[in-house]
RNA sequence: GGUCACGUGGCCGAGUGGUUAGGCAGUGGUCUGCAAAACCAUCUACAGCGGUUCGAAUCCGCUCGUGACCUCCA
């Protein structure tokens, strides 16, 4: 590999190379979901890209230390629902406790991700386990000076951290920005902050609020940005490499974990911020008022008035990382079904890689094409790049395979290696669907009514030949004839 | 009102100061008893208007359009 990793990080705005604080092991934190519904289309775009890039890390380094937070302490919902937790209100609409909620709606997200075939990280740590730290933590900001106490609650100083730090550096705002934005907008319930700008560490509960915990400062539950500061740092240390997440996270929820854990232990915290884009469907955003949202497990069935018709999990995976992470995505049943298609045709060159037969004098050469994948990759994780290479090396198993060209035993190995590299590895693309056979025994049958299909057909017998096709096809099994032979599969 | 992105051919989607992205669809061809599949080849582009430049879709400005965020909503 010659290039070097470039990842473009938010806090400088530009691409910058990556230099890990300690090449043995890398820290990465990624804000996770708020377990109080399903995985939608949205998550699986974040989440598959954060894959992505796990992945090729641990490609390149001998071990990635990957935490994702589960978020299960409700925090608000948007005005209209006046203060009233995500979680909770779930759980008064299901008539569970809110942590049967959270059980619920986290072993669907699982569900879903591991069909996407998205590594676990290492720790999913969650804020409701990790009080103690939350409740320390808002107490040293107080001790130093950072936080002040207002009538049961807690609020982050921000004007007072912005003497010394610098607050909005990852958005590119300023106190003076924020003021004036504030002043513009109809703000309520902001009585106990000195400041517009100042959020929440600590939050006084009434006592209708289901989940609450006791503190210095009375029943109450922590705010909605001191979670991810705390639980990084316990897992990942206090100055760590990567933090990502949501764009529409970088501010304010990531400015205020910088501006949290800068004045907690007054060192630098995450390197490298990264920040994937979102979905929009048919060119509209996604969004619960617009009634368009798709949850995965409905992408997978095709169970939503939007969709024509199931799409799997790999062509979903394989839709998602035809885009750059940092680019939004446009959802149709058009692009869905051109990204199955070419998942198709990448797959059946996959399996025909096996067969491939190497010849001495063999003169295809793969080196330059291997580095090609590794610089789309180096240059800030450019999936699209990389799949666009694996076409390339598709047309290259296709002209060996029909004898066009030649390639020798040790180009073949490279060739080999490469598509496990990439293709299942760092992608994380498996073989499924049509290409898989799901049954030996049903295989063994099928081998026996293609045998007497080409018994009929050397006999010219076509009648016989095409009702078997015919009557397999009403099957859904549908007949390919080949030059030596035919296969079978399953009618996508 | 403020901050920041984006606008590429029929569709999706990369990239870039002068050279083919790629996929899907279309078209032509090879193969086939026929069909399908597969394989090979190939057409259509850079929102609009100005400016910088030998040369811009790529840099700058303006216009139009889309989107994100603007504190207690991941």
């Amino acid at each position: 590999m010659k290039s070097k990793l470039t990842v473009y990080n938010t806090l400088s705005r530009k691409k910058e190379e990556f230099t890990p604080i300690d090449d043995q092991v890398i820290g990465m934190y990624v804000c996770g979901p708020t377990v109080y519904g399903d995985a939608h289309l949205g998550h699986a775009k974040s989440y598959v890209s954060f894959d992505l890039i796990y992945r090729y890390l641990l490609h390149i380094y001998p071990r990635v230390k990957y935490v994702q937070n589960i978020t299960d302490v409700g925090h608000l919902t948007d005005d209209a629902d006046e203060g009233d937790d995500k979680i909770a209100k779930q759980s008064r609409l299901e008539k569970v406790d809110p942590m049967a909620v959270v059980e619920k709606y986290m072993h669907n997200y699982f569900r879903d991700m591991d069909a996407l075939n998205v590594k676990r990280a290492d720790i999913y740590p969650r804020p409701s386990g990790h009080i103690q730290e939350q409740v320390e933590s808002i107490q040293t900001l107080i001790d130093k000076g950072f936080a002040y106490e207002a009538n049961g609650s807690v609020y982050f100083d921000v004007s007072k951290y912005d003497e010394s730090f610098d607050y909005g550096k990852l958005s590119g705002r300023t106190i003076e920005q924020l003021l004036e934005g504030a002043a513009n907008r109809e703000l309520s319930g902001q009585s106990d902050k000195k400041n517009p700008f100042d959020f929440a560490l600590w939050k006084k509960a009434e006592p209708s609020h289901l989940m609450q915990w006791n503190s210095p400062w009375g029943k109450g539950y922590p705010g909605w940005h001191i979670e991810c500061t705390v639980m990084s740092q316990k897992y990942l240390g206090e100055n760590f490499d990567i933090h990502g997440g949501g764009l529409e996270n970088a501010f304010p929820h990531h400015e205020c974990e910088i501006a949290q854990a800068e004045a907690l232990t007054s060192k630098s915290f995450a390197n490298y911020w990264l920040h994937n884009n979102m979905v929009t469907i048919n060119g509209q955003k996604m969004g619960k008022s617009l009634g368009n949202g798709i949850f995965c497990h409905e992408l997978f069935t095709g169970d939503n008035f939007q969709l024509d018709r199931a799409y799997s999990p790999m062509t979903v995976r394989f839709f998602i990382l035809q885009s750059h992470y940092r680019s939004t995505l446009d959802f149709s049943n058009e692009a869905l079904d051109a990204a199955s298609k070419g998942l198709g045709r990448l797959q059946d060159a996959v399996l025909k890689l096996d067969e491939l037969v190497a010849v001495a004098d063999g003169k295809e050469e793969v080196a330059e094409w291997i580095e090609s994948l590794y610089s789309a990759m180096n240059d800030d994780f450019n999936s699209p790049i990389a799949i666009a290479q694996l076409f390339e090396g598709a047309k290259l198993i296709n002209s060996v395979a029909d004898g066009k060209k030649q390639i020798n035993q040790e180009n073949l190995d490279k060739l080999k290696k490469a598509f496990k590299d990439f293709y299942f590895d760092i992608l994380g693309l498996e073989i499924e669907g049509k290409a898989e056979v799901d049954n030996e025994v049903t295989d063994e049958l099928m081998q026996l009514i293609i045998q007497f299909r080409q018994a009929a057909k050397e006999e010219r017998d076509y009648a016989t030949a095409d009702k078997i096709r015919d009557k397999l096809k009403e099957m859904k099994i549908v007949i390919k004839d080949h030059k030596d032979g035919a296969s079978w599969e399953y009618e996508d």
